[in-house]
DNA sequence: CTCATGACCAGATGATCATTCTAGTCATGA
DNA sequence: TCATGACTAGAATGATCATCTGGTCATGAG
C-alpha cells in the first residue's frame, strides 16, 4: 500500500510538473501562477505545497526532472556502448539533448532574452551549477582508468570542461546562428574541443571504457538521483 | 595647424573618455550623466556631442578605447616575439589583460551582477561582438602559414575559439573563484584548451611565426584602428 | 567664419500612493 | 490522514505627478 501511495504521489507530482512545464513554455516562468498549475493538474492549490515548499522549488523541480531524464539517457547510452562514457561523447549527447528540450533551452536563454530574474536563481543555480556537468566522481572514474590526459589535475579538468561547456551552451544563441551550421555540427565542434583538450591523444582501447563504465554509470546515476530528489522531494524547500 | 587641431581634439576626447571611465567605475554606467562627464573634463555639455553622436556612443567609446589599447599590447608583443601570434598565446594575454582592466571587467560582468541594461547593448554589442577576438584576417594569416590544425574549416575555428573564449571569460566570475586558482592559472587553462584544440600537434618552427607575424600584426592593427575609430570618431553615431 | 557653450525642451526616469494580484497558510471537512 | 480553497500579508502593477537628463540649437567668443 505504501508502494501504491508512492506511485500516486509521483504521478500527481508529474502531472503538476507537466502543467508547470506547459505554462513555462507558453507564458514564461514569470507568469506561472501556482493556482493555474494546480488547476491544470486537477488538484487544489494547497496540494502543490504538499510536494514543494515554494514556488521557486517547483520551478527548480521542472528543470531538475528534465535534467534527470537527460542523465538517464546518458546512462542508457553508456550501458549500450561503454565508449559513450568519454567526455566528448557524453557532452556531445548532453549538448544535443539539452538544445532539443524546449524547457531547458527556455531556462538557459532566460537571462539572455527574457528578463525573468526569477527563472534564473532557482532553476539555473541548481541546474547548471558546475558540479553536474563535470561531476567529480565521473572524472575520477575516467582518470582511474587512464581515460583523461595524464598528469593533469582533476580540478583543472573540471574547471576547463566547465568553462568550455558553458561557452558552447551559452554563446550558441549569441553567435550568428548560421543555419548551415546545424545543431549536430556545433555539437561536433564542442566534442572536438573536449576530446583534444582533456582526453588522451591516442584513442584508448575499448576495454578501458568497459572497465570504467560501471563507475561512470554509478556516478551519473547518483547525480540523476539527486536531481530526482529535487524534482519530487516532498515539501521542505 | 590641422595637425595641432587634431591633437587637441584627441586630447579633449581622451579627457572626456577618462572622465566617463572614472564615472563608470564609480557609479556604474547607468548613472553616468553627460553633463558630469563634460564638467569633469572641464568643457561644456554640447562639446561632448561634437565628439560622439549619443550617450550610447560615448559609452561604447570607453570600451573601444580600452580594447584598442589591449590590441596595441598584443601587437607590440608579436613584434617582439612572433611566436606570440599563436592563438593560445594571444588569448592568454587577452584574457589576462581584460581581467586586469576594471573598465572591461565591469562591462563584462554587467549583465551578470548589475542590471545595467544600457551598458549591455552599446558596449557589449561592439566589444565582444564575435569578430574581434577571432578576427577572420588573423585566422587566415595563421592558416596560410600552417599555424592552425590542418584540414579544419576556418569558420569552424572561428566558432570554436569564440565559444571557448566566451566560456572562459564569462564563466570565470561564476565558477567558485577558488583563490588558489590564480588569474594566471586560469589563463593557462584557457591557453591549453586553445592550443590543443586549434593548433598543430607539433609545435611549429619559429620561422613560421616570423613569416606570419607581419600579416597578424596587420590584422590586429586593422582591428585596433576600427576600435579607435569608434572611440574617437567625430560625432555621427 | 569656426567652434564651444549652456539655456531650453521633450521625453525618460523616479517617487508616491492606490489598487490588484498571488504565494503561502491553515481551519475545515471528506 | 490528507486535500482543499477561503483568507491574509505583502509583492507586483498602475496611475499621477514631480524631477531629471539626453540632445538641440541660437548665441556669442575668438
Amino acid at each position: 500500500m505504501a508502494r501504491t501511495q508512492r506511485t500516486d504521489l509521483t504521478q500527481r507530482a508529474d502531472a503538476l510538473l507537466d502543467a508547470a512545464a506547459e505554462l513555462l513554455l507558453a507564458t514564461g516562468s514569470r507568469r506561472i501562477r501556482i493556482e493555474e498549475v494546480a488547476a491544470r493538474a486537477g488538484v487544489g492549490k494547497g496540494t502543490v505545497y504538499l510536494h514543494w515548499g515554494s514556488r521557486d522549488h517547483l520551478l527548480l523541480a521542472v528543470g531538475a526532472r528534465e535534467a534527470a531524464a537527460m542523465l538517464d539517457l546518458v546512462v542508457a547510452a553508456v550501458r549500450e556502448d561503454p565508449a559513450e562514457a568519454a567526455p566528448h561523447r557524453y557532452l556531445r549527447r548532453h549538448f544535443l539533448e539539452a538544445m532539443r528540450r524546449p524547457v531547458l533551452t527556455t531556462i538557459f536563454s532566460a537571462d539572455v532574452s527574457e528578463l525573468d530574474a526569477f527563472a534564473r536563481h532557482p532553476a539555473r543555480a541548481g541546474l547548471r551549477a558546475s558540479k553536474p556537468i563535470g561531476s567529480r566522481a565521473y572524472l575520477s572514474a575516467l582518470a582511474d582508468h587512464g581515460l583523461l590526459r595524464a598528469h593533469t589535475d582533476l580540478a583543472d579538468v573540471e574547471y576547463g570542461i566547465q568553462a568550455v561547456a558553458y561557452g558552447f551552451f551559452t554563446s550558441d544563441p549569441l553567435q550568428a546562428t548560421d543555419p548551415s551550421r546545424s545543431l549536430e555540427h556545433r555539437a561536433d565542434r564542442l566534442a572536438d574541443v573536449i576530446r583534444r583538450s582533456f582526453e588522451p591523444s591516442e584513442t584508448p582501447a575499448p576495454d578501458r571504457y568497459a572497465a570504467a563504465a560501471p563507475h561512470v554509470i554509478e556516478a551519473f546515476t547518483g547525480v540523476a538521483g539527486e536531481y530526482r530528489r529535487v524534482a519530487y522531494g516532498t515539501a521542505a524547500d
